[in-house]
DNA sequence: ACACAACGTTTGTATATACAAATATTAAAA
DNA sequence: TTTTAATATTTGTATATACAAACGTTGTGT
């Protein structure tokens, strides 16, 4: 098979043992991955409310349902949801005690499966597995 | 940021990349991108028909509902289905030559596709990205 | 002020992912 | 042979992805 090729399967391939990881991970949590990903966006406004749209266009898949999501972490008080006072449109998310206190237990795991999947491969080719990811999607 | 964290988002996010890409590539056929690998691994089969555990054991997704997968495309003709006169708990499915005809129309845009994504980055650096891409997940 | 466009969010529908339970058939054990 | 276990598939429920349409709110032009 042609390189072309096998770097998309490789890279498909790769991502979705990630996935799969993560997923076993987080399911003690009773949060998706998608969930996770919105509450590390509201940790990192640290103390200040997100609306909708900012949430959307920080998360990585860029048509995830955010109303529903939220829903979803609003069910088991990990954010608040309110309307925006200075523009009705808008709605302010905000990640609430019990919700840091899950992503604070959640830290050190989330680190050790980093480093995990980094342990049979040295710094420097790191280095350059992430320089080549960048070039491959040059324009894209 | 460690390389161990950006080199998750960067694969990550590259497959996601590629994925929004093929997904543009097949929308005018009125396929999904699993519907679209089922097809591929039952043209790979040769004629012979594939069990549904046999698709299921290809697919990339291992826990993919192939049902009802093959549900989807049964309704567009593109492939049949049939209960195996040797075994009756089995299920062969058979693709269509409408199903072919789909897959060759889509095989230069497919191989378009693989080639834009690889166009920036010289074979050496392809052969390199497989191969880190490989011992990244080594014992994963 | 009124019409209308733009904005921000929600809702609806179809498909896909993830997992558990249910069903039917076949194989194995007692 | 009857029971039980294993195999192959289907169905159900919850969540996520993808896209379009609907809704209320705000801003702009007349």
């Amino acid at each position: 098979m042609d390189n072309a090729k096998k770097v998309i399967l490789n890279i498909m391939y790769t991502q979705n043992v990630i996935q799969d990881h993560f997923n076993e991970l987080i399911k003690p949590y009773d949060l998706s991955g998608e969930q996770y990903n919105v509450l590390r966006i509201l940790r990192g406004q640290k103390g200040n409310p997100a609306n909708m749209c900012v949430i959307q266009e920080r998360m990585l898949a860029k048509t995830s349902n955010t109303t529903r999501l939220v829903d979803k972490l609003l069910l088991k008080d990990f954010v608040t949801r309110n309307v925006c006072p200075g523009n009705r449109r808008k709605i302010e998310v905000l990640i609430t005690q019990k919700g840091l206190d899950v992503l604070k237990d959640l830290d050190p795991k989330v680190d050790e499966h980093e480093r995990l999947f980094a342990e049979n491969i040295s710094k420097e080719e790191l280095e350059l597995l992430n320089q080549l990811l960048e070039k491959y999607r040059t324009n894209k």
